[in-house]
DNA sequence: CTGAAAGCGCTTACAG
DNA sequence: CTGAAAGCGCTTACAG
C-alpha cells in the first residue's frame, strides 16, 4: 500500500505538507492542494490508522462488552452500536463475557493495550471495580441496558414503567389476579420490573399475593419456567394472567399452561417482555413490552464517541431512561 | 500507562534488552531477565499493540463480515469466531453489510487502513471482486456458510445432504407428496437444498410436481411464506408434507396451514432448516435440520489465524463440507 | 505557506 | 549477552 512518502514524492512536496493537506488543519496553497490530491487519487492512498493512532494516542476503536451475543436481546443492540459507530468513523470490537468477571477483566486489560478509545458495557456484575477503575483513569465509558451507580452516561430502559403499564393493561382487561414470573432480582432491571408490578397492583387496589410470585430469587432462567408454572397450577392456583419478565421465559410459561390442559388466553392471559423477533410469530402471537434495542445501542455509541472526541470538556453524564412500548397481540383476553 | 522506556529505566537496562526479554526470541542472562521481569511486574507494563503492529505489520485483528447479526443464524456463528479468536490472541471487528456490495467494499477499504490481518466473509454477492482482490494481494481470507469459486479455505454446510436427509425422512414416514418452500435459488445454499430435495424424490421414485415448489425464484423471505402457502392451499393442493428451507420461513408456513383450518402435523407435516433457538419452543416443537453454527464459526477463525501466523508457507486451501443433523421433534407425523 | 526534525512505542539487524 | 541506531508511517511544534 502507498504511504505518505509515496504521495509526497509524487506530488513533489514534503510529507508534512501532505499530512497538513489531508488533515485540513493548516493553510495550504491551492496548487499544492491540487497536486497532493492528485497524487492521493493516483496512488489510492489511505493513511495508516495504526501510525496515526500511535501518534495521536487514538485507535478509533470502541469495544462493546456483553454477556453473550446469542442472548436474543443483544443482536439488535450490537447492530445499533455498530451502525452508529461506523457512521462516526469507528469500528467496534465485540466481546462476550458470559457474565464472568475474570473474562471481562481480562478483556479490558487486553483492550487497553490496544488503546481502545472507549467502552460500552452491557454486563451485570455487582463487583464492577474494573469499570470504576477505567472511568477513574479518564477512559470514556457508557453503560447500556444495565445501569450501575457510577457517574457515566447510561442508557437504560424504564423497566418500572414498562412493567407498570403491562400489569395495568392486564388489570384493565378485567384480569383481577395477576401472577408474575420474574428474572433474578439481583439484576437491577428485574427488580425494577418487580416494583412496577407491585405498584400497578397497589394502584388498582389489588392485594399482593406472594403465592403468585414465581421465579425471581433463584438463578431463574427460561429453562426453569416450565416446572414452576406447572407446580403452581398443580397447587390449584389459577391467576387470571401472568406477567412474565422476558419473552423467552414466556414461551415456557405458555407451554406449561397448555400442557396442563388450559388455554392461552382463554383461561390464563400471558404478557411478555422484550418483543423478540419470534414473539410475533408464536401461536398465538405474544402480547409483550417492546424495548427499542437498536436505538439504545445507537445512542450508546453516539454518546461514547462524542465523549471520546471532546475528551475533557464534556457535558456532565446523563442517565437516559428510555420508554418501552406495549405491543398488544393475542395472548391477553378481556374477562 | 508504562512504556518500554519506563521498564528499561527501572531495570537499569536498554529498551532493546527489555524487548528481547519479553519476546523471548534472543538469549538474555538470568539476572537481566529477573530485573526486567520485576520492573514489568512493578509497573504493570503491557506492550503497546499499536506500536508493535506498526513495526511488525500486524494488528492481531480479524474481521467478521456478515449480512446482519440480527439474522438469527449469525449470533452463534459470531460467538464461535470470537471465542476461538480470543483464545488465539486476536480480537474481532464485527461488520454488518445488509448484503450491500458498496457497504462491504467500503468496510474492506477502511479495514485495510487498519491493517486487519485477515477476513472471514459470510456474505453472498455474486460479484465478489473485492474478495478476489484481497486474496490476490495475499491477505488471508476464509469463506463461511456461503462458499464461492475461489482457492481459499471455506467452511460450508453440506446443504444437499441435509435437505436430502430431511426429505427422505419425510418420505420414510409415509408422506408421499412433499412440497418445498425454498429461499432464493441465486444463493448457492438454497440451490443445493433444492437439489437435495429433487434427489430424495427421485431416489424414492416419486414424480416431481412443479406445483409443489414454492418460494425459490423471487426475493422470497419469511414474510412472504404465508400468502404463497395460503394460495397453494386455496388451489386445492394438499401435499402430505412441506420441506421448508429455513426455520423462520417454517413459522409462516405453519401459521398459514393453521389459519386455513388444517393441523400440523396431522394434516400436513412440516420440516424446517437451521434449528434456531426458538424452534424447540414452538407449538408443536419444530422438526428441523441443525447446522453446527458455533463450531463452523470457531473453525473459520482457527483456519484464518493459522494462515495469518504461518503466512506464505501455508497448506493448500481446503473446503470443509460440514454435516448437518436431523432433529426430530413433533411436526412430522407418520401416515 | 512549506520543510526539516522530533517523536509516538515498539522491534530488529548491526556492532561489540 | 547487550546497547545504540534505524525505522515502521504518521503528526505537529518549530523555523523560515
Amino acid at each position: 500500500m502507498a504511504t505518505i512518502k509515496d504521495v509526497a514524492a509524487l506530488a513533489g512536496v514534503s510529507i508534512s505538507t501532505v499530512s497538513r493537506t489531508l488533515s485540513g488543519i493548516a493553510p495550504v496553497s491551492d496548487e499544492t492542494r491540487e497536486a497532493v490530491m492528485k497524487a492521493v487519487e493516483e496512488l489510492n492512498y489511505q493513511p495508516n490508522v495504526l501510525a496515526q493512532g500511535l501518534k495521536r494516542g487514538r485507535s478509533n476503536l470502541i469495544s462493546l462488552i456483553i454477556p453473550n451475543i446469542m442472548n436474543p436481546i443483544f443482536p439488535a443492540v450490537a447492530r445499533g452500536v455498530e451502525d452508529r459507530a461506523r457512521n462516526m468513523g469507528f469500528n467496534v470490537i465485540l466481546c462476550n463475557t458470559d457474565e464472568k468477571l475474570d473474562v471481562e477483566e481480562d478483556y479490558v486489560k487486553k483492550l487497553q493495550m490496544r488503546w481502545v478509545d472507549g467502552y460500552i458495557f452491557a454486563t451485570a456484575s455487582g463487583n464492577s471495580a474494573h469499570i470504576r477503575e477505567l472511568h477513574g483513569q479518564g477512559v470514556p465509558v457508557v453503560l447500556l441496558i444495565r445501569g450501575m451507580d457510577l457517574a457515566v452516561d447510561q442508557i437504560v430502559l424504564d423497566n418500572f414503567k414498562g412493567a407498570y403499564e403491562a400489569v395495568s393493561y392486564l388489570i384493565s382487561q378485567g384480569n383481577g389476579s395477576v401472577a408474575i414470573y420474574n428474572g433474578r432480582t439481583d439484576i437491577e432491571l428485574y427488580q425494577e420490573r418487580y416494583n412496577g408490578y407491585l405498584k400497578a397492583l397497589e394502584d388498582a387496589g389489588i392485594p399482593f399475593d406472594e403465592n403468585l410470585v414465581l421465579g425471581s430469587a433463584q438463578n431463574a432462567e427460561q429453562t426453569n419456567t416450565y416446572p414452576s408454572v406447572m407446580e403452581m397450577l398443580e397447587k390449584g392456583l389459577r391467576p387470571d394472567a401472568i406477567f412474565v419478565a422476558s419473552d423467552p421465559m414466556a414461551l415456557g410459561v405458555m407451554r406449561a399452561i397448555r400442557d396442563f390442559g388450559l388455554r392461552v388466553p382463554d383461561d390464563i392471559s400471558v404478557i411478555g417482555f422484550d418483543n423478540l423477533e419470534f414473539s410475533a410469530m408464536l401461536e398465538p402471537p405474544l402480547t409483550t413490552v417492546s424495548q427499542p434495542l437498536y436505538k439504545m445501542g445507537a445512542l450508546a455509541a453516539e454518546r461514547l464517541i462524542k465523549r471520546i472526541e471532546r475528551k475533557g470538556a464534556s457535558k456532565p453524564p446523563r442517565i437516559f431512561r428510555i420508554n418501552s412500548k406495549l405491543i398488544v397481540r393475542h395472548t391477553v383476553k378481556a374477562k
